[in-house]
DNA sequence: GGATTCATGTAAGAGGTTACATGATTAT
DNA sequence: ATAATCATGTAACCTCTTACATGAATCC
C-alpha cells in the first residue's frame, strides 16, 4: 500500500466501527466528510477492491429483498492495524496537513477516541522540526525571490502551529470528555 | 490547452525571452524555480511535443558539431498570448497560491515585467471575496469539527493576505524599481 | 409520469512517475 | 578510467476523473 493514498486510510476509517457496504460509505464520508473530502462513486469501488486485494479489507455478498445484492466490506486485522498507525501519526510534509491532519482529528472526534491531543502535540513537534531546518536554509539564502518563497512557507508553518494550539487542541480535549 | 495544469505555463514561460531547446529550459526551471518547481526530464519532452501540437510553441531542427542535433522551441504568437494571460491573473483557489503564485511572482522579476503589482492587488482582492464566503458559512455552521476546518481556512487566508502586503507587494515595487 | 434513492460497476482518457535506452564529450 | 554534462526520447505503470451502463423501488 501506497502511504501518499490517503483516501484508501479514510475509507478503512468508514469501517471501523462496523461493516459497510459501498454505498453506505459513500453516504458516510459524504455526509460526515463532505466539505473535506470528495470520493467519486465509481473511483469508490476501484478502491475498495483494490484494498480487499491487498487484504485490509474483506468482503460477503449480502442479497435483499426487493433491492439489489450488495457486498458488504469489513475490515481484517491487518486493515485495522493500518488505520490505527495512520491515525495516530503526524504528518510529514506541510501540504499533507490540510487533507490528512483534519481527517485524522475527525476520526478522533467520530469515534471518541483517545490519543487525539498526543497526536496534535507530535504534530506541533514535527512542525517545529520543519521550521527549524527551514529558517537555518533561509538565513543562508541571498536571492530576494528563494527568501520569499521561505517567507510564505515559515508563515504557513506558524499558522499550523498556532491553529493547533489554539483550535485544535481544545477540540481534542472536548472530544476526550465525552468518553 | 487544461487550465489547471501549471507546469506548461511555466514552460511557456521559460521560453519568453528566447528559443530554448528541452535541455536548456530543464537547466533554467532547475537553476531558478528548482526549489519551487520540479519538473522531470522525461515529463518535460512529453509536455513541450504536448504543447507544439496544441499550437502554442513551434520548432526547428538544430544540428550541431561533436553535439547530438538539439530540437529548438519557441513562443507562438498564441504561446505568448497565452502565457501572459496566464502570469496576470490571480488564482482563483487557495491551494493553488504556493505553486501557481509564487510561479507568477517569479517571472515578474525574472522578466522585470510591468504589472506585477496589479497582480498582488487583484489576488488580495480575490482572497478577500473568498473570505467573505467562507465567514458566512461559517457563522451558520453548528458542527465543531466544521467549525474547525473553516478556522484553518481561514487563518490560511489571513497569513496570505498579511504575506502579499508585507512580502510579495514591497518585492514587486523592487523589480519595478529595476526597470 | 418523472425524479430521487438505492446499488454496483466498467471503460476511456488525461496526467504523472519511474525505469529504460542511447551515445558523445569533457572534466577529474 | 570514470563520473558528469550534454541531449533526446519511449514504455510501463499508477492514479484520478468523467462518461457510460444497468435496473428496481419509492416519493411527489
Amino acid at each position: 500500500m501506497k502511504t501518499n493514498i490517503s483516501t484508501e486510510f479514510v475509507l478503512l476509517g468508514a469501517l471501523l466501527q462496523r461493516p459497510k457496504h459501498g454505498y453506505e460509505i459513500l453516504q458516510f464520508l459524504e455526509s460526515a466528510l463532505g466539505s473535506t473530502w470528495q470520493v467519486s462513486t465509481s473511483q469508490l469501488y476501484v478502491l475498495v477492491k483494490r484494498l480487499e486485494r491487498e487484504g485490509l479489507l474483506e468482503s460477503t455478498m449480502e442479497s435483499q429483498d426487493n433491492r439489489p445484492s450488495k457486498r458488504v466490506f469489513s475490515l481484517t486485522p491487518a486493515g485495522r492495524k493500518t488505520f490505527l498507525e495512520w491515525v495516530h501519526s503526524p504528518t510529514e510534509h506541510v501540504r499533507e496537513l490540510r487533507v490528512e491532519l483534519l481527517a485524522k482529528l475527525f476520526f478522533f472526534r467520530h469515534f471518541a477516541m483517545k490519543g487525539g491531543t498526543e497526536l496534535v502535540d507530535a504534530q506541533i513537534k514535527t512542525l517545529k522540526e520543519i521550521r527549524q531546518g527551514l529558517l537555518k536554509k533561509k538565513d543562508k539564502e541571498q536571492d530576494g525571490f528563494e527568501r520569499l518563497v521561505f517567507g510564505i512557507k515559515a508563515m504557513t508553518i506558524d499558522t499550523w502551529l498556532q491553529w493547533l494550539r489554539q483550535e485544535a487542541k481544545p477540540f481534542m480535549r472536548k472530544v476526550h470528555s465525552n468518553e
